[in-house]
RNA sequence: GGGGAUAUAACUCAGCGGUAGAGUGCUUCCUUCACACGGAAGAAGUCCCAGGUUCGAAUCCUGGUAUCCCCA
């Protein structure tokens, strides 16, 4: 083995390997239990970056976790087709040729959309493959695929049929620049310093005026009335009463309803209908007629006059000026309000009276909300329950069609002869009613949300009973980004629920943000990014997965850091090293057949990796991948190759193959614990240490090996392993007096101990701390030639003539001394409260008086040796 | 306007009723038979503030303050 773990080489080979050895395909026949995950298919426009390599790391570590536990683990992966960042990146690529997609067909722009997906969906699945995703490739999937359109044509043909679905005119918001409708969930609201315009309305009697206040003149030649509050007792003997529009010159009532805020400007609004959303439910309620003065392309419309064909803003400029030539301007404040924005071109929305397609879900969503309520879907963390709730009870019908080209297409058609609409599975041939050929179909495809929502069956070709859908549906678990938790989440519930009767997973975990070192949202204009794929080339793919899962806490955002991939990078150093020290003591005689010889050092080991693997097991069922991978590293680092390597070097030297094999077991038992985490380190090492040693019945392959709670060698205990944390004490104490007495680490000099049953570790003592000797003594070790220091059960002393500084000493042991007495003092203060003895728990109490008892004796210990 | 989250060592964060923890950084020392991507010793914290519950609170409750996120 190398001296140093080198990841390059190890992240080039093993993928293809896990790969050709089909370790990763669901193994349905096996007759083992099922479990089963999908995997949020990324867009076929992306490129890995940390948030996939977060979701992909730790899909992984409980795919490869359940593997091992003797699961048919089955993570199925894809991607999505991305309707709107698709075409963008197309329109974009068209534009680049001088080109719009209008001056080419469908049929043609849909090609340059095919090809532009062949090209590019390979990039997002070979950067899996680099993260060591262990996905079931025999099962990919793409949201388009023809299998997965034969689930969204099924969905929305029954829908409809069922009346969940329906196509009218609805105010909806339309996104000028991508000339798309979109869902309520697709707008950002931003906070913009505006105006307040406040305009003058005359009334037709001549008995006065009302002044109306607006964010949005331009709207005004739309208008069809003027609201007020019906209690707003300024008004309400205006009510009925007909204003002459300031511009239009039409005659509008005044009219009242509730739902204006009579503090807000003058506590008049006009009513604008066609484009505004209050307006819009309040035209319908009073029955008023809409006049559409903005069209699709944010322009104005003939019905604007002598604005006609302005672009809207520049509409709402000249309506200003010529109000306030005309003195119909009464004042204009400065004003922040919310405006909508579109999420994808940031263009600002026109909410627009259009026909389109939507979904009734008030039924799913009571349903989704149920299942989380009495607990068939579990959140972790739990406070996204909270969210589900509050967004389910508030629900709007959703928004499914786009003006867009790439997605499934609607199956509707429209008979050119009699108008029936036909909505069908299979391409009608004729009309169902008048039986013309002449149909047409709808133009617009779907939201690409609608696909995504039937993912967890669709992968398993629902609506077709097949194997694969009756074995890993449901799912075990779903891991994903809270920040789609409207989006995707609850409707795969909804979907789910109302097509297959059942949940499409039984937990949930929402992974946590990757922010940079400062608890930054990464992004590309603050130029903090930091590259998944530049990590694994810097500091290797084992290090990025093992930062990740380290400091994914759930529900506290991961501040991603060069430091943390380095500790990383040089944890996989380290357990390639000691595994390295391992096989490099190894002969061949040392096999895992090899029964092990036991002593205090191995069966505290053992106790070690009972206790923390036990701990590592229960963290991962719970989510809590950074508790399970801390002991890990603690376990590895501090237990195996901080205090049992260095108990156990001389046999590992020089032992026999009975006592070699101790060590071989639990290295053995630490590479399969680590495997989920850091796969290509624990391989490469498994192949240099493990080949030719495994016995005949384990597969070759780490991967393929079982995980290791279970392992027998784990189960034996015997020995008196307690002795091993005072061992420890002792040889640290060693080492501070040496530190503190400025003794040169490498000078041998003599030790006195009184802790008799430390004897047996004499010979590690005066090796690990280069002592001369180690004696066992009786009695009181204070001595002006010696330093001395007090150590659970006794003192552990050094010879060191006239080196050491006897102020510098005392001033120690004084220091000690208080910090003994203070601490006991507190235990006897606690343990002398009567309140205290008969309400605190008898186990607690017990704890406290062997803590006092042992503070007690290190006290007089330290008062001897002051004198 | 409504909802949620977070405040712990210089930095980034765990812990969440019973004696304050990690990684990094910092100080000092060590090229000792795997590892300087290493080893050893050490310094460093009114656990945001104020009340309350409790024998006992960094941890639970209430109210502040600050920061972040979501929804309208």
């Amino acid at each position: 083995m190398d001296k140093a773990f080198d990841f390059r080489t190890a992240q080039a080979r093993w993928y293809a390997v896990w790969e050709e050895a089909k370790v990763f395909e669901a193994k349905p026949e096996s007759g083992k239990a099922p479990w089963s995950i999908v995997i949020p298919p990324p867009n076929i426009t992306g490129n890995l970056h940390m948030g996939h390599a977060l979701v992909n790391t730790l899909h992984d570590i409980l795919t490869r976790f359940k593997r091992a536990q003797g699961f048919d683990a089955l993570w199925v992966p894809g991607t999505d087709h991305a309707g709107i960042a698709t075409q963008m990146m197309v329109e974009r690529q068209l534009k680049a040729e001088g080109k719009t997609r209008h001056d080419l067909t469908r049929a043609e722009f849909e090609q340059r959309l095919w090809a532009w997906k062949e090209q590019n969906q390979g990039a997002i699945e070979h950067q899996l493959k680099r993260l060591g995703s262990g996905v079931d490739w025999t099962r990919n999937r793409f949201t388009l695929d023809p299998a997965l359109n034969r689930a969204v044509r099924h969905v929305f043909v029954e829908a409809y049929k069922q009346g969940r679905i329906y196509r009218g005119p609805r105010m909806i918001q339309w996104d000028p620049a991508l000339q798309t409708a979109l869902s309520d969930l697709e707008v950002k609201h931003e906070e913009r310093r505006g105006k307040l315009w406040h305009l003058r309305y005359p009334l037709v009697d001549g008995s006065g005026d009302i002044v109306v206040a607006t964010t949005r003149p331009e709207t005004m030649l739309g208008d069809t009335a003027v609201a007020v509050h019906p209690d707003d007792e300024r008004y309400v003997h205006l009510v009925g009463k007909l204003m002459q529009h300031p511009i239009t010159g039409r005659q509008i009532p005044l009219v009242a309803d509730s739902f204006v805020d009579p503090a807000f400007g003058t506590g008049c609004v006009k009513l604008t209908p066609a484009h505004d959303p209050n307006d819009f439910a309040a035209g319908q309620r009073l029955k008023l007629p809409s006049i559409t003065v903005i069209g699709f392309d944010a322009k104005m419309t003939k019905e604007a006059g002598v604005y006609a064909g302005l672009d809207r803003f520049e509409a709402r400029k000249r309506i200003v000026a010529d109000l306030e030539e005309q003195g119909f301007l009464v004042k204009v404040e400065d004003h922040t309000n919310k405006i909508a924005l579109s999420d994808r071109s940031g263009a600002v929305l026109e909410p627009l009276v259009s026909e389109q397609w939507f979904m009734d879900v008030k039924e799913a969503a009571a349903q989704a909300l149920a299942a989380v309520k009495d607990g068939r879907i579990e959140f972790t963390p739990e406070h996204h329950v909270a969210v589900w709730e509050h967004w389910l009870t508030n629900i709007q019908d959703w928004c499914i069609s786009r003006q867009l080209v790439w997605g499934h297409r609607i199956p509707a058609w429209t008979c050119a002869k009699c108008g029936h609409l036909l909505v069908e599975m299979e391409t009608p041939a004729a009309c169902t009613n008048c039986g013309s050929a002449e149909l047409t179909q709808d133009p617009d495809t779907l939201d690409t949300w609608f696909s995504s929502a039937l993912w967890p069956f669709s992968v398993f070709g629902w609506p077709d009973e097949r194997p694969d859908l009756t074995r890993y549906y449901p799912t075990s678990v779903l891991i994903t980004g809270y920040d789609i938790l409207f989006f995707w989440v609850a409707r795969m519930a909804m979907a789910g629920l109302t097509w297959m009767g059942e949940v499409p997973f039984r937990k949930v975990y929402f992974n946590s943000l990757v922010r940079d070192a400062s608890g930054q949202k990464m992004s590309k204009t603050k130029g903090n990014v930091i590259d998944p794929l530049e990590v694994m080339d810097e500091f290797g793919t084992d290090a990025l997965r093992f930062s990740l899962a380290i400091m994914a806490a759930p529900g506290t955002d991961i501040a991603m850091s060069p430091a943390r991939l380095e500790a990383s990078r040089n944890f996989c150093n380290k357990l390639w090293n000691a595994a390295r020290f391992v096989q490099m003591n190894l002969n061949d005689e040392v096999t895992l057949a090899v029964e092990p010889e036991l002593s205090e050092a191995e069966f505290w080991m053992i106790g070690r990796l009972r206790d923390e693997l036990g701990a590592v097991d229960e963290a991962l069922e719970a989510f809590r991948f950074h508790d399970a991978a801390d002991r890990l590293y603690h376990l590895v680092y501090d237990d195996f190759c901080g205090t049992y390597i260095e108990l156990a070097k001389v046999q590992l030297t020089s032992g026999t193959p009975a006592q070699k094999a101790s060590i071989l077991h639990f290295l053995d038992i630490l590479l399969r614990a680590l495997h989920p985490f850091v796969p290509f380190l624990t391989e490469e090492i498994h192949e240099a240490v493990m080949a030719g040693r495994l016995a005949a019945t384990e597969p070759s392959l780490l991967a393929e090996r079982s995980w290791p709670v279970k392992d027998a060698l784990l189960q034996r205990r015997g020995g008196d392993a307690s002795l091993i944390p005072a061992f420890q004490e002792a040889l640290s104490t060693v080492l501070r007096l040496k530190a503190e007495n400025g003794v040169d680490p490498a000078k041998r000099v003599a030790a006195l101990c009184t802790v008799k049953t430390l004897a047996p570790f004499a010979e590690a003592l005066k090796s690990i701390a280069r002592l001369e000797s180690v004696a066992f003594v009786e009695g009181d070790l204070a001595s002006s030639t010696r330093a001395v220091a007090v150590v659970s059960g006794g003192a552990v002393a050094l010879e060191l003539a006239g080196l050491k500084d006897p102020a510098a000493e005392k001033a120690k042991l004084e220091k000690e001394r208080d910090k003994l007495q203070q601490e006991l003092q507190a235990l006897q203060g606690r343990l002398g409260n009567p309140r205290y003895l008969e309400k605190a728990p008898a186990e607690e109490v017990e704890k406290a008086k062997a803590l006092a008892e042992e503070k007690s004796a290190r006290l007089s210990q330290v008062v001897a040796l002051l004198g």
